[in-house]
DNA sequence: GAGTTTGAAACT
DNA sequence: CAGTTTCAAACTC
């Protein structure tokens, strides 16, 4: 940071970079008639760290290709780090607005039009061409999983990357933060290349800040043609479409629409890259893009923030994390959701969803960059763009991750830079506690975290008040003597405390040789349990007690009963689990005893309570009007996708397993695999009278008469209303994208490992059949149905190996669908499954679907994996899941 | 503030 | 893996 020497930047910058850099830094480039000819081409005459920014402005208004070319390699090769090609897009098109809406500023207040036109500016053209090559390549895939690969990023470079501007990770507004974030991100590489480190740090901000979308980005808008404005009509009212449909659509479907917006934004932004300006109109379209591209991108940020939270977090300062901290905190009641949202987002902001969106941006995110463990997060954030209760669920992954990552960061950046640990420390507290003061300790932090869920939403900044008013926990404080760096003093003297600061260099080393050994050395005692589903509503809130969250190794107290600080889980506030030794546990927070009964339990409630608290109530009335309107047999008009058949049968499978093994599937697994139908919806909903009548003519009505009899127990818990709230949140399955959202159930799943399934299972059946109408793709015959059903018969073995086993092994050792079949199915009938048709389909849905499992797993786990996580990658993300639950396990 | 209790960590 | 020792924090007075 302090000193932008090319040694720094040779690790991710080319050797166009490293000669843009000289061109800037050196002198006699400086003095070169070239670099004064960019100096007078921009008002900033300033050296170099006006250089870059007079650059960016120049590029936009006249752009020298001089300084392209170093741009654009420099840019490509930052690319990898880039997430998506719609990313990029999102910040073309909003750079450019911005740029413009600064360049009409820009000439008053040079210092803050500098550094935000640079990153816009500067990319734009750079960024228009490779956007250009990107979209020749993958604008063709509009589906996720393409450009899931892209998110995949090397830690380290997007460490690097984002250490560069620490402030760009923490947009103030949500929709400055798409602006921002892709801002930050192009502009890091170069800003990093040639702005003094000072710069870096601290004109990101103020230009962030300033950044927002105002009236100057409205009219930055400028000028689009009608083609252009015909195109961004069309995505407008798709995007209302969508947001009417949004809460009810799949996740899947979300994320393909927004990258679909994306990538038309892309398109109009590359196609029009040159001098394009977009009319208010199209400005108004592309926001709402842009605010479910925020939402996606802000999960990116947040992984990138637990990637590169070191340093962006540390010195953003307090206004940041409390941004952020507010966008935490909004998922957790939805009553301060709404309020806002209202402000930046018009698309996301009134349903929870977007809350979902911003909590994503928050935790979960965690990129496959993030640390050591965070990588699954990440992508579930982006993925998990609807129920809210993803998005809580995120939020609390986020949380952890967050920490996580920053942590990890600490441990990893620290090396790097000694200040960066403290500082990293502090970020992640101050990001998660949303405590303007970044005085907490890490240790802290998960405590914040935990007295956050308990935390009115109103409390916002100040959770050290809210957070435990007991004297014990000031008392704490006091003891733990945290400064202001954020890290926990301590009186140790004989144990080489490496907390106490007077050893901070040495702590660093430490620190670094430690982890190197140990990677997960640092990683929060205190996990955010991932099972705990999102909660949309305050009911949901105030379940989300510090229970929900779980310390990572628990406690082994024999005398206190975990009812004083001597326990560590009591310390945390977080209640025991399983995995405490702990003897006659009385944690007020939670004794273990209880804690797989109760989460099992609160898990489902959380379901149901979210389900009927869900804001889309059109939605759910949507799924009950086709519920209703279908026979289970006949259900013609609601012709179920494709998709859906599968899914149906697969969660007839599902049950069928269940029925014969005994065992019960995770409800998340079977979320992935089936989509139901509506008509197994249907035979859902009256499974019980299915049961005493059932009339299983056909492949399709034996599948749901599997259905019913496993439905049967979960019917006796679950409402209809569970029913369509899981078919909601299955929806989202279908798309291997919103394997984030299905990521909740399996998560959730997961943990309550030790917890009975059963229920999960039949909520998971029900809302595969729910998902199915709620897709409901044009008519598709019975008979397809009955092809279907086999594949999904495969599908649904596999999920089950996969749910049943946390432990990546099992993961990967999908089971052979005929196993599951034989064994589960009381029908022998669909036994086997066409495996042709369902790498066709269900392959393709089972398949991407059992990537879509993987992912789920993946995100599931609360550490981010150390490797970056390939989330897209069904097998990559398979084992790493398993691995990084196996970590988080441990 | 001193002394005791407690659990974690390190060590054997 | 179990037992012991050391240590610092939590707790009590």
């Amino acid at each position: 940071m302090e000193s932008p020497e090319p040694s720094k930047n040779n690790a991710t910058s080319s050797a166009s970079t490293i000669s843009a850099v000289a061109v800037n830094d050196s002198p006699q480039v400086q003095e070169s008639p070239f670099f004064r000819f960019v100096n007078n081409l921009s008002p900033i005459k300033q050296p170099a760290k006006t250089s870059h920014v007079a650059q960016g402005f120049v590029g936009l208004n006249s752009p020298p290709l001089v300084f392209t070319s170093p741009r654009i390699s420099s840019h490509r090769e930052t690319h990898l780090l880039e997430r998506p090609s719609c990313a990029p897009s999102s910040s073309q098109v909003k750079s450019q607005s911005d740029n413009r809406g600064k360049t009409i500023e820009a000439p008053g207040d040079s210092a803050n039009s500098t550094v935000d036109l640079p990153s816009a500016g500067e990319f734009i053209a750079d960024t228009v061409k490779d956007f250009d090559v990107r979209n020749n390549a993958t604008s063709q895939h509009s589906s996720p999983p393409p450009s899931v690969d892209k998110y995949l990023v090397d830690p380290a470079d997007i460490d690097q990357m984002y250490s560069v501007n620490p402030d760009e990770k923490q947009p103030k507004d949500t929709e400055s933060s798409l602006s921002n974030l892709a801002q930050s991100k192009k502009s890091i590489s170069e800003v990093d290349r040639k702005d003094d480190p000072h710069d870096k740090a601290d004109k990101p901000l103020e230009e962030l800040d300033k950044a927002q979308p105002g009236p100057a980005y409205v009219e930055g808008q400028g000028q689009i043609s009608g083609e252009k404005n015909d195109v961004l009509m069309d995505l407008q009212k798709r995007m209302k479409d969508h947001n009417d449909c949004t809460s009810q659509l799949p996740p899947e479907q979300t994320l393909q629409d927004v990258k679909d917006w994306e990538d038309c934004d892309e398109m109009v932004s590359t196609s029009h890259v040159g001098a394009e300006n977009v009319s208010q109109d199209a400005s108004e379209a592309t926001l709402k893009y842009h605010g479910l591209r925020r939402r996606c991108l802000q999960f990116e940020e947040a992984a990138s923030n637990a990637l590169g939270s070191g340093k962006s977090c540390m010195k953003s300062s307090a206004p940041p994390s409390k941004i952020k901290m507010v966008k935490l905190c909004e998922p957790v009641t939805s009553s301060v959701f709404p309020q806002k949202c209202s402000g930046n987002s018009t698309v996301t902001c009134p349903k929870p969803s977007g809350i979902g969106l911003h909590l994503n941006s928050i935790v979960n995110a965690m990129p496959p960059g993030c640390g050591a463990t965070t990588g699954m997060r990440s992508s579930n954030n982006l993925q998990g763009m609807k129920s809210a209760s993803i998005s809580i669920h995120k939020v609390e992954n986020m949380k952890g991750c967050l920490i996580l990552s920053n942590i990890d960061r600490q441990s990893l950046v620290d090396t790097g830079n000694e200040s960066q640990a403290n500082d990293s420390s502090l970020a992640v507290d101050s990001f998660i506690s949303g405590s303007p003061s970044l005085t907490e300790p890490v240790a802290l932090c998960t405590e914040s975290l935990h007295d956050k869920r308990k935390l009115s939403p109103t409390d916002d900044g100040n959770i050290e008040e809210s957070k435990q008013p007991s004297p014990i926990k000031k008392k704490k404080r006091a003891s733990s003597n945290s400064d202001d760096n954020g890290c926990k003093r301590c009186n140790c003297k004989k144990s080489k405390c490496l907390k106490l600061h007077e050893h901070e260099n040495k702590v660093l080393e430490t620190r670094k040789q430690i982890e190197s050994r140990n990677p997960l050395a640092f990683l929060p005692k205190i996990v955010p349990q991932s099972t705990d589903l999102p909660s949309t509503n305050m009911e949901e809130a105030n379940l989300m007690t510090p229970s929900s969250a779980r310390h990572k190794r628990g406690c082994n107290c024999k005398r206190s009963m975990c009812q004083k600080k001597y326990c560590e889980c009591f310390q945390v506030g977080v209640g025991c689990s399983s995995g405490c030794r702990c003897e006659g546990c009385k944690n007020i927070y939670g004794t273990k005893e209880d804690y797989v009964a109760r989460d099992h339990v609160s898990n489902k409630e959380r379901m149901i309570t979210r389900i009927a608290n869900e804001p889309d109530g059109a939605f759910l009335n949507k799924l009950e009007m086709v519920a209703s309107k279908s026979d289970l047999y006949d259900v013609p008009h609601l012709s179920p996708l494709t998709p859906s058949l599968q899914c149906s049968d697969q969660g007839k499978e599902a049950a069928k397993f269940q029925l014969h093994s005994g065992q019960h599937l995770p409800a998340s697994e079977t979320d992935v695999d089936m989509l139901p139908s509506s008509e197994n919806y249907k035979s859902l909903e009256n499974s019980h009278s299915i049961i005493t009548n059932p009339e299983p003519n056909e492949t399709l009505e034996t599948a749901s008469y599997d259905w019913q009899v496993d439905c049967g127990d979960v019917m006796d818990q679950s409402s209809p209303c569970d029913l369509v709230a899981n078919i909601l949140q299955v929806t989202p399955l279908s798309n291997p994208e919103s394997m984030s959202s299905a990521s909740l159930f399996t998560s959730s799943t997961k943990e309550c490992g030790n917890i009975p399934q059963s229920q999960p299972q039949g909520r998971i059946r029900l809302i595969s059949g729910s998902s199915l109408r709620w897709r409901g793709s044009p008519n598709t015959p019975r008979a397809r149905l009955g092809v279907k059903h086999l594949q999904s018969l495969e599908s649904e073995s596999r999920l089950f190996d996969i749910m049943e086993d946390e432990t990546p092994d099992v993961l990967k050792e999908s089971l052979t669908p005929t196993k599951s079949v034989k064994a589960n199915s009381p029908n022998q009938k669909r036994v086997s499954p066409p495996h042709g048709h369902l790498r066709g389909l269900g392959s393709s849905s089972s398949g991407g679907f059992r990537t879509g499992r993987k992912f789920i797993l993946k995100s599931v786990p609360s550490f981010p994996p150390l490797t970056p996580c390939v989330d897209s990658k069904g097998n990559s993300s398979k084992g790493n899941s398993s691995e990084d639950l196996g970590n988080n396990a441990k």
